[in-house]
This record gives structure tokens, sequence and C-alpha cells, in this order.
DNA sequence: TTCAGAGTTTCACTGTGCGAAATGTAGCGG
DNA sequence: CCGCTACATTTCGCACAGTGAAACTCTGAA
């Protein structure tokens, strides 16, 4: 089998996504017989592949036999949804907000205990290294982005965090006790803004704001990345004023004054 | 070929989904070789996959050669969505409910033993989080729409549910055991509203009621979500009349007064 | 420059996906 | 009720489509 249309082709996908392609053509559920048809496939692989597709949630099969696109379909397609918009929206503010300072500014999502680097604006003058790299992770406690995530959990939730991780030290000015994260915590949720004053790499510094998407919820964490010598607490401001900007994109409705 | 496992079953779509569940949970670009590892499929394998999927749009390639979901999900996702035929009759009174009250107002429907938010207004003043986002799942027994779907089923099949499911804990205030759920459910039945309190998610609760359609069937559960700290419960009978108002919209008709 | 690791391509092999045929089901009309 | 039709579902022998191992290529780091 080295048919040249072999390349990039796997048949039984190709097929499945005409059965697709048929599928969303047709605002009603369809028959299998008109499924076939419209495929050109004969009835009964037809049938074997919407049974595959109807166990994965793909298709949704009813009673009376006819098919539609499934709920898995829904679900998948709210995560794409979710994933470039927050990155597409952001990068514009990101790159402006990298002119105005002249320092690199990193996007940072969070997964479980950790902060994932998704988005980074690259800086000439950055000293920064293998910490705000995209890709690379670091845990929350010790990074401004991840300690916005634990002001958002509430107390119960950082205690859990402390005891499951044991807060370890990656430098000598990590935080390592719950007292203290709980203190800086709390600076957090009066501020809206946290910084990481050398706590994950040496000579790094960093201050953070929270971005929030349509629903409320703070989605990300848009940081500003500088080495130590040249860090300027001033600029808090304006790293809150870009995320604000970045959330009120996606769609976030700031709480009425209260 | 005459193995059991080949009921409903192609192998290669079980791959493919198999991949696909593995991009759906890293929120970053994924390389070969993670997805060849969480997977245990052969790297040549899996980049063959991902290659079909990648010509489909189902999985996007970059140019570094990581992976991530592929804008043809979010296409036949919103598909999917806007089929929903409960959708846009809903979306109004969702609106107005919202602005009534404040609150996110969600509607989920039934897959399986599961419920599917598939709507959601926005609400800056909500602090609820992941679980009742769009495309999100929950078991039915710790959420306010699920219980209403548990009423509907009747006492067998509840008692399958709880079989089937072991009615798993998500916090410490989750329905874990049959009596209580029973008791539970009896008092949805009465009153035709349900409550999820602190069971799905710390700090978020919820009331909801259900929305039929026109030929009596349960089809969604229209839900106020809040955090906690501003749960009220006299909120019941208006969430009740809005569900009535779109179950009404749908072509439900109200059973004789008795 | 070399080397290691990841990605990509090739190819012999076999088991998986295939279509034809048989069987089952539902609805309709007499 | 029965017979017919159309569609759906299941069965099964078969061959080719999907497979994994190996070879090759590419890239980045030392």
């Amino acid at each position: 089998m080295t048919a040249p249309e072999q390349k990039n082709s796997i048949q039984v996908i190709e097929r499945m996504m005409r059965l697709l392609d048929v599928l969303s053509e047709h605002p009603d559920p369809v028959p299998l017989k008109t499924l076939a048809l419209e495929t050109g496939l004969h009835p009964s692989t037809a049938h074997r592949i919407l049974a595959a597709m109807s166990a994965s949630g793909f298709v949704e099969r009813s009673d009376n036999g006819v098919y539609r696109l499934g709920i898995r379909l829904l679900e998948l397609g709210s995560l794409v949804k979710s994933r470039i918009s927050l990155r597409d929206t952001a990068m514009q503010a990101m790159l402006q907000l990298h002119q105005k300072t002249g320092e690199s500014v990193n996007l940072g999502i969070r997964d479980g205990d950790e902060i994932v680097y998704v988005e980074r604006t690259s800086s000439g003058r950055s000293a920064v290294r293998v910490v705000h790299i995209v890709g690379a992770r670091a845990p929350l406690h010790v990074t401004a982005s991840g300690k916005l995530f634990l002001a958002e959990d509430g107390p119960v939730k950082v205690r859990e965090y402390a005891r499951r991780t044991g807060l370890p030290r990656l430098t000598s000015t990590s935080i390592v006790s719950l007292e203290t994260l709980e203190k800086e915590i709390d600076k957090v949720r009066r501020h809206a803004v946290a910084y990481d004053l050398d706590e994950v790499e040496n000579g790094v510094r960093c201050i953070a704001a929270g971005i929030r998407d349509d629903s409320g919820s703070l989605v990300a964490g848009l940081s500003l990345s500088t080495p130590s010598e040249r860090f300027n607490p001033d600029l808090a401001p304006i790293i809150r004023d870009t995320a604000e900007q970045i959330s009120r994109a996606l769609g976030y409705v700031p709480p009425i004054a209260r």
C-alpha cells in the first residue's frame, strides 16, 4: 500500500469527516440512508462509523434512528474558542505594554498548582531566562501570576495548596511558610496586583495583574518581568490597566461599585 | 476478526478520540512525544493520525511541530449549539432573569449521567468558575439542574444511577448516599425546584427549575448560580416562573389544575 | 563539529475495516 | 391479520488499510 493518496490520509478518518460534513449541512437530524447516499458510503460502513462516533459523543443518535452532531463537538469547540480568544485578544495589548515599558510581557494561565506561560513578548533588554519561556511552568506561590490565582481561591484552598505542595523553595527569597503566603495573598487581594521579588528566579522580578473573562472568572495573569536592578513598582497601575483592557475585550463586566 | 471489542468500535477512531482527549487536557500546544506517551500510541502512528486530523482542521499543527485542537471543532461546536432548539427560546428570558437578579443564569441539558452547560449569561459579579462554563459537565446528583432530571426519572432509575455512578463526592457537602439523594429528590418533586448548596463547587450555590417541551418532556434545567454568601432562596419562585415561561414558549401545556 | 533526541518517512506484515448478503424491524395497505 | 416495502442492523470472509519497527532527517546544545 504505497499509493500517493496515503500521504496525510487515513481513509476511515476521511470518511468520518464526510459524514460530519453532511450532518453539518442538514439543520435537522438525518437518517442513515441519506447519510449513506450523500457520502457515497455503503450503508453498513456508514452505520458502523456513525456508531463509533456516537460512542464518543461526536454524533448523537436518537431512538428513532436519526443522527445529528453530538455534544462532544460543543465541548471541544468551546475549548478551542476559549483558547483562541484569550491569546488573540491579549496579544495586541501585550505588545503595546511591551512598547511602553521596554520590558517583557508574559501571559500565564493556571494548570493545577502551577502557572504555565503561554505567550510572551520578547525583549532584547531582558536578562530573564528559563522561567518565563513559553511553555515553562512554575509553582503558584512564587510567581506573581500564581499569587493572583491563590488570591482568587480563598483561604481554605490556599491552605490545601500549601499542604499539598509543601511550598517548595526555589530561591532564598521564595515564600515557604503558610503565614507569609497568606499575608502576601491578602495584599494581592487588596491591590489587585501581585509581585514576585526574586522568588522564582534570582535576579528576576515580576508585577502581575489578573485577566477575567465574560463570566468573571480569573483566566490568566498578565505579568511584566524585569531584571531586579531595573524593577520599578510604579509600573503596577499600567499593568493593571492593561489587564483590565484585555478583560473587557473578553467580555468581562466589572462589578457595580458598592 | 470477530473480537467482542469490535462492537461499536473502530480502532482508529478510538485512537483519534484519545489524542483529542489529551489535547483537550492541555491548555498549551502539545508536542508529538507527549501525545504518544499519554495515549500509549507508537509515535509514527500518533504522527499519522494527527496529520489526518490536521488535514481536516480537527487539529492544528504549528511550525514548530506542536499540536492543539483545531478550528473545525469550533465550527461544528457552534452548529451543535445553534441547533439546540431551546437555545434561542430560552436566551431572552434568561437575560431578563439575569437583569432582575444580577446573577448568572445557566442552561443545562442532560447527557447520560451528567449535566452539560450549553448557555450562560455572564455576570461580572459572579465568582463562579470552572463548573458552569459553557461546555462543562457535572454529575447529576450534585447539580441543581441534574436533580431535576433525577426527579423526573423515578425511584428505580435513581437507584440505578446511584449504583452505576457510585455517587462520587466533589465537595464536603456533596450528596453521597442513596438515602439522602432520595429525600432530596422527593423535595425537588414536591417543590418543582432544586438546589445545589456547595455540592459541586465550594463557594457556589444554585437554584434550578425545569424546562419542558411540547411533549411534556423535561429538556433542560434553568439555574441561577451565585457565590454562597449571596445565596437567596427567595429567588426560587422567580426562577420557576421563568422556566415556565420558557416551557410555554417551547409549546409546553401545563397539566390541568387539580 | 558531534551527538542526542525528536520528528518524519518507508515498508513488510497482518489484523482491522470493508461491503455483500442475510436478517430484523417498522409502517402501511388490503 | 398478513404481505410487502423500505430501511436498519448484524454477520462474516477477505484483502487492503493501518500498523509499528527501522531507517532517515532535522534541530539544538555542548
